[in-house]
RNA sequence: CGGGGUGUGGCACAGCUUGGUAGUGCGCUUGGUUCGGGACCAAGAGGCCGCAGGUUCAAGUCCUGUCACUCCGACCA
């Protein structure tokens, strides 16, 4: 019932759900607004989840041979000039350091809004031959990009992310490289988060400053608008020519190297309240919960309840991060507080409960009471975490199939458009130009190419030309 | 950068039209009764009404200026 009047609130109004969004940040208790315009203090619980976020793409990073190291968060102007579409692409949005104490600086320094220029002019420093390929590094670290507006984890001066920079001897071994880190983003995001992600390739329009493609997983939202959780860029050898970054292959000859980048950033979290959260608060997939079981302990004042409680955390605690609550607020209280935080599932225990040997678990994402035997509690835990992002994955999906349409020409498309909000695919030629007149006449953009597309047509949606390829157009964050 | 809106205890606001003792709700403190879906009672603490001028016997309220924040139009993980 609270699903479908969240539904209803955002389908008619997007300022409502833009209200229901920064609600749930607040009271959630990921952040506060800062006195510094545009940035966010995550806060204790908004960090946890950030930290689970990066253990859990840390270990896969590793998995496939990455390694960590951290870049100056300086860039000397003359650095970021290198390569043109690069300074230019981000030229507006960059912050600069013009003094050092009270002394004008000869050289600007940007605050670093990628580092994609202090990778190159290491990489040409340090790769020599063949034998020195596949350099495969990550950074985790802050960017500043001055955005005029902001919100909250979506969009703010600076965010935390993790930026991969890899260099590899040939464009077909930097061409897999993308497609396998643009893999790792897909499973995390659906096997983890519980959101289905679509993988597809981005218009010329819409890829990063100086890459020659342009990957994306891209997540469908609850109001129906489309983010784009990660990205993974291949770069050709531009870069490479432009800060002479060269190798001596086996052959003796001097070659350029293919490069790769690919982030995620805390966005993410904006993308996990806006897929899973609903009219009671965040909730958030187990995988990256900070607190996966939280124990309220109902009557705690009467004798052994407390004791019964902190027994229960000291079991589950091998299956779960787990806390106990006994603080003095009421019952009803701690149920909607943890409700507001996304807390998956919550275990109460009470009198009652100490007589039958049992604890009363209630799941987040759709409320239902199990009555349990505490004997076997742990799996019982450990088997509805599963259940539960399971469930947040077909809910998701449900919800992006239902906001997915389809048109063959373009009153269609700009009636859909008016109408509905969700992706709706149609064919494109190719051209910038029916791009921008899609934007103009219908205000989408092309969200992304997918991988497994069947086409829905032959001809373009716009100017009724051959058709190149099936788009999915959308609104984004 | 163009158009609108708002500045009043920690938070959300009312009061301004028609000047006359600074208000409400939430939160906070203390004590008590409660506790299986956001409990209740009582007593408290806390505000140069964004800032600077002006009009007036008297300004939160009227006038002028100024600063800050915020929403909507072009770019972005």
């Amino acid at each position: 019932m609270a699903e479908k009047k969240l539904v209803e609130q955002i389908t008619s109004m997007d300022e409502d759900f833009a209200k229901w969004y920064t609600d749930i940040v607040k009271k959630a208790d990921l952040i506060d607004y800062s006195s510094v315009k545009g940035c966010m203090i995550i806060r204790p619980y908004g960090y946890a989840i950030w930290e689970n976020i990066q253990r859990l793409l840390d270990a896969r990073f590793k998995a496939t041979g990455h390694e960590n190291v951290y870049m100056p968060m300086f860039i000397p102007e003359s650095l970021l000039n290198k390569e043109k579409e690069h300074v230019e692409g981000f030229a507006p949005e960059v912050a600069w350091v013009t003094h050092g104490g009270s002394e004008r600086l000869t050289e600007r320094l940007c605050v670093r809004p990628t580092s994609e220029t202090l990778f190159c002019e290491h990489y040409a420093n340090i790769i020599r031959s063949y034998r020195d390929l596949p350099k495969l590094y990550n950074q985790w670290c802050s960017v500043v990009r001055w955005e005029k507006t902001t919100r909250p984890f979506l969009r703010s001066r600076e965010f935390l992310w993790q930026e991969g920079h890899t260099m590899h001897a040939t464009a077909e071994e930097a061409e897999a490289e993308t497609l396998q880190m643009l893999n790792v983003y897909a499973d995390f995001f659906e096997k983890d988060l519980g959101m289905p992600v679509l993988r597809g390739r981005k218009t010329d329009k819409e890829k990063f400053a100086g890459a020659k493609a342009t990957y994306t997983v891209e997540a469908l939202m609850h109001d129906g608008k489309a983010l784009q959780g990660g990205t993974s860029h291949n770069f050709g050898d531009g870069f490479a020519r432009a800060f002479d970054i060269q190798y001596l292959d086996r052959d003796n000859t001097l070659k350029y190297c293919h490069q790769t980048s690919w982030g995620v950033s805390t966005r993410i979290i904006g993308g996990i309240i806006m897929t899973h959260g609903d009219d009671s608060g965040l909730v958030l997939p187990p995988a990256v919960a900070p607190i996966q079981v939280v124990i309220v302990p109902v009557q705690q004042h009467k004798e052994g309840v407390l004791d019964a409680a902190y027994a229960l955390r000291d079991r589950l605690s091998k299956v779960a991060r787990v806390k106990v609550d006994d603080s003095d607020n009421s019952p009803g209280w701690k149920f909607a507080e943890y409700e507001m935080k996304g807390v998956p599932l919550r275990v109460e225990i009470g009198p009652r409960d100490l007589a039958n040997n049992s604890c009363v678990i209630v799941r987040r994402d759709n409320r239902e009471k199990l009555f349990v035997s505490l004997d076997d509690v742990e799996k019982t835990v450990t088997e509805q975490m599963e259940a539960l992002t399971l469930a947040l994955y077909e809910k998701a999906s449900k919800n992006r199939e239902e906001r997915t349409y389809t048109a063959t020409t373009l009153d269609e498309l700009i009636g859909i458009a008016a109408e509905k909000s969700g992706y709706i695919r149609a064919m494109w030629c190719g051209e910038l130009e029916c791009e921008l007149a899609l934007k103009e006449k219908a205000d989408v953009t092309s969200r992304c190419m997918p991988f497994d597309a069947e086409p829905v047509g032959d001809k373009c949606v716009c100017c009724g030309k051959p058709a190149k390829t099936l788009v999915y157009w959308g609104k984004a964050y």
